[in-house]
RNA sequence: GGCCGUUUAGCUCAGCUGGUUAGAGCACCCCGCUUACAUCGGGGAGGUCGGGGGUUCGAGUCCCUCAGCGGCCACCA
């Protein structure tokens, strides 16, 4: 053995040991319960990133079980990450001085394959690297054939029953990345900006209502004036009409209770197809819909002169005209949080589109029974709360996405106008196959959406999707039902735990649950582990302009995928956000040397065949006694971590112990016994630092099976 | 505006259900290349556990309150 433990000798070739012995590749195994945690898919767009490397808090939990018997399932796979994805190949191509607008949408479809194909084949090879003990033989995608046939029979299913429908709402649109959003994924930023107060003069020239915005270039599409039905001031006026400024249009002046009295002047302008709030009230009071700002995010033919003006210049160029027309009655500075694009930035226009929605209710009213009784359990227990919180808010849910990188919708619309049949839906229909009719009045004569599902739709289906899709081997069952009646599903089926980043919580989490009890009448897991964010070691979030970014890889190169995954654990909290430097990374790196170095002790303890002397055994008897009672005495806090998922606590009473009581006390006592050869001491030790070492693999799987090879020949995973 | 987290040694952070002299890693000081390891060993310095109040025999740990930092949510146009 050496006198230093070199990861580089080792990694390899016990990855590859891994591998061939099959460890971590699962099978139903009625005798032994299963442990299964999905992988979070990564977005297969890019190199691993060091919040990948969190991973390893899946990784500790499957080892750890399977030394505890079960039979552990830890699925991986490749997330095809619609607009993620398309972001990145997008900046690609204009890197190539290309354009979208170059290719149709076959070539470039097959192009972003191509892209996000190279990029799977690396993100596995650096998974691997970093000893995790996925189960590669049942690696899935989010476009394999067989995924993609589950995703259509939930849409189907969800349209069946009428909770996913196709609405014409306003929706969030980014007029630079020209696709909408959920609600979920528009950020919200504080803006300077104004509130202006605008005279709109009354038809019948009694007088003029005051209305305050910050939108004052979306009045030419006004429908409505709106106050509080119980607001005195403007009782009075409730049912006249006032002509709009700069357009002259008649609009009326209605109550809604949605305006607050207390805010600006009580009186608000109404422009439904340019605010989610305003259409609800036009939906209300059955108020017709002007748009004038277009998906190109420049005014259209409605607005008049303005026509063909960008949105900042188009309101500019109204507030001058409102100005010049003594319209005009104030102008305040206001700060106010104005919805961005996640990705690029762009203010969001809303935008009245037609989308396809999910009901939430009815899905969010099964899941939060199960929150609430615990039936699935979040850990750190704040993220309960947190989550029921989001829960109540959530709006229908858009998943329609004008990219083309992604699952196609496999909705249909017929174009025969004046079947009764066929417009009930507006002539759409969902096929799973393509379909060679309309099924309302058979013409051939319909077209598909030309819009994709949002990631999060099948992302939100992979924990039954995978097992569901390996389970048939591929073959294309015709309902969901038939899946869950095959035994694997039902062995695998719900997963044990979900680890994943908290702030995905909403966004991903809440949806796993919502349409795993949709779909298959199960939760799709029982567990709901989450960490926190990896920052640099003054806990700055990282980015490539603080120049502050770690390749986890380079870490793994420099001193090993134990020292990098210790480091990720060593003194934190679960939950919270994790700070990384190479200081610490080192600090693991020693400690895993460490452990190497007992080990290479009690090999040559072992080996030296040096004439046994005569000791005082009974001071040594009662040193090994205390050592094996201290050991128990760990094994049992370590499990009682685990089991809190204090995986923290766990590795620190490792070090604790390893570093400074196993080493520094016991080995320091026992070193001349040792020299000796004393056998009695040896084999106590040696059981001791075995079982120690299974203790420690899931953490540090390479340096504890490199040295437990060296000393037994045989990997960690054979021993009993 | 609401909710949540956080404030412990110079730095970055652990401290589970309240209990003996408050811990770790890094950094620092002194000594040591002794046949597991200098990626080491031995020794040491360093904290009124954010402020105030309370509960208790006993609080970093529970309650109240104030303050700083961070995050999430919200249709006040």
């Amino acid at each position: 053995m050496d006198k230093k433990f070199k990861p580089k000798d080792w990694e390899d070739k016990i990855i590859k040991l891994w591998e061939e012995k099959k460890y971590f590749q699962a099978k139903v195994n009625k005798d032994k319960e299963p442990f299964v945690i999905i992988l979070p898919p990564p977005n297969a767009n890019g190199s691993l990133h060091v919040g990948h490397a969190m991973y390893v808090y899946e990784d500790i939990l499957i080892r750890y079980n399977k030394f505890n018997g079960r039979e552990v399932l830890w699925l991986p796979g490749e997330d095809h990450a619609g607009f993620e994805t398309w972001y990145v190949f997008e900046k690609e191509l204009k890197k190539q001085g290309k354009s979208k607008l170059d290719f149709d949408r076959d070539v470039l479809y097959q192009m972003v394959y191509d892209f996000v194909n190279e990029k799977r084949g690396i993100m596995r090879n650096q998974l691997k690297r970093l000893g995790f003990a996925l189960d590669w033989s049942k690696s899935k995608f989010t476009l394999d054939e067989d995924i993609v046939h589950i995703v259509y029979l939930t849409f189907k299913k969800l349209f069946d029953q009428g909770l996913v429908y196709r609405g014409l709402r306003v929706v969030n649109f980014c007029v630079s990345c020209q696709t909408s959003f959920s609600d979920l994924e528009v950020e919200y930023q504080e803006e300077k900006s104004k509130l202006w107060t605008i005279k709109y003069l009354l038809s019948d020239k009694s007088g003029y209502i005051a209305v305050a915005t910050t939108r004052p270039e979306t009045m030419i599409g006004d429908t409505a004036v709106a106050v509080n039905p119980d607001d005195s001031r403007y009782k009075k006026l409730i049912g006249k009409t006032v002509k709009l400024p700069l357009v002259g249009r008649e609009i009326p002046i209605i109550a809604d209770s949605a305006v607050d009295p207390n805010f600006g002047t009580g009186a608000v302008k109404v422009t439904p197809a340019h605010s989610d709030v305003d259409w609800q009230i036009a939906q209300r009071h059955k108020l017709p819909l002007v748009q004038i700002i277009d998906f190109d995010g420049r005014a259209n033919e409605n607005a008049l002169s303005y026509k063909g003006l960008s949105v900042s210049e188009f309101r500019t160029a109204v507030v001058s005209d409102l100005k010049k027309k003594g319209y005009l009655i104030s102008e305040k500075d206001y700060t106010h949080r104005v919805g961005k694009c996640y990705k690029c930035k762009t203010t969001i226009e809303p935008l009245a589109k037609e989308q396809w929605f999910v009901k939430i209710k009815p899905l969010v009213d099964r899941v939060k029974p199960l929150l609430e009784k615990d039936k699935v359990k979040i850990y750190p227990k704040r993220f309960k709360t947190q989550l029921l919180n989001w829960l109540d808010k959530l709006y229908d849910w858009n998943i329609s996405r004008q990219i083309v990188w992604g699952i196609r919708i496999p909705a249909y619309q017929c174009q025969v106008k004046g079947n009764q049949e066929c417009q009930q839906k507006d002539g759409w229909f969902v096929s799973i196959e393509t379909p060679s009719q309309c099924p309302y009045c058979s013409s051939s004569d319909f077209s598909q959406d030309e819009d994709t599902f949002d990631t999060w739709f099948s992302s939100g289906q992979w924990p039954y999707a995978t097992l569901m899709s390996l389970a048939s081997e591929g073959k294309n069952l015709q309902s969901l039902d038939e899946y869950k009646r095959l035994s694997f599903f039902q062995y695998f089926y719900p997963t044990t735990v979900m680890e994943t980043g908290f702030d995905i919580l909403s966004r991903w989490v809440s949806r796993m649950l919502m349409l795993g009890l949709f779909s298959v009448g199960k939760t799709p897991f029982y567990n709901v582990l989450l960490h926190g964010l990896v920052r640099d070691q003054y806990g700055q979030k990282m980015s490539k302009s603080k120049g502050n970014v770690i390749d986890p890889l380079e870490l793994v190169d420099k001193y090993g995928a134990d020292a990098l995954r210790a480091a990720l654990i060593f003194n934190t909290k679960v939950g919270s956000d994790v700070n990384m430097s190479e200081d610490k990374v080192v600090a693991m790196r020693n400690f895993a040397n460490k452990v190497w170095n007992i080990g290479r002790f009690i090999y040559l303890g072992l080996n030296n065949d040096k004439e046994a002397d005569s000791f005082e055994t009974d001071s040594l008897d009662d040193i090994v006694e205390n050592l094996h009672k201290e050991f128990q005495d760990l094994k049992k806090k370590y499990s009682d971590s685990l089991k809190k998922y204090n995986l923290t606590m766990a590795f620190d009473l490792l070090y604790d112990f390893t570093w400074h009581r196993l080493a520094d006390y016991y080995l320091e006592k026992l070193k001349d016994a040792v020299w000796q050869g004393d056998e009695k001491v040896l084999a106590s030790l040696k059981t001791v630092y075995l079982s120690l070492l299974q203790m420690l693999n899931p953490y540090m799987p390479f340096v504890t099976e490199a040295v437990c090879l060296s000393i037994e020949n045989r990997s960690l995973y054979d021993i009993d």
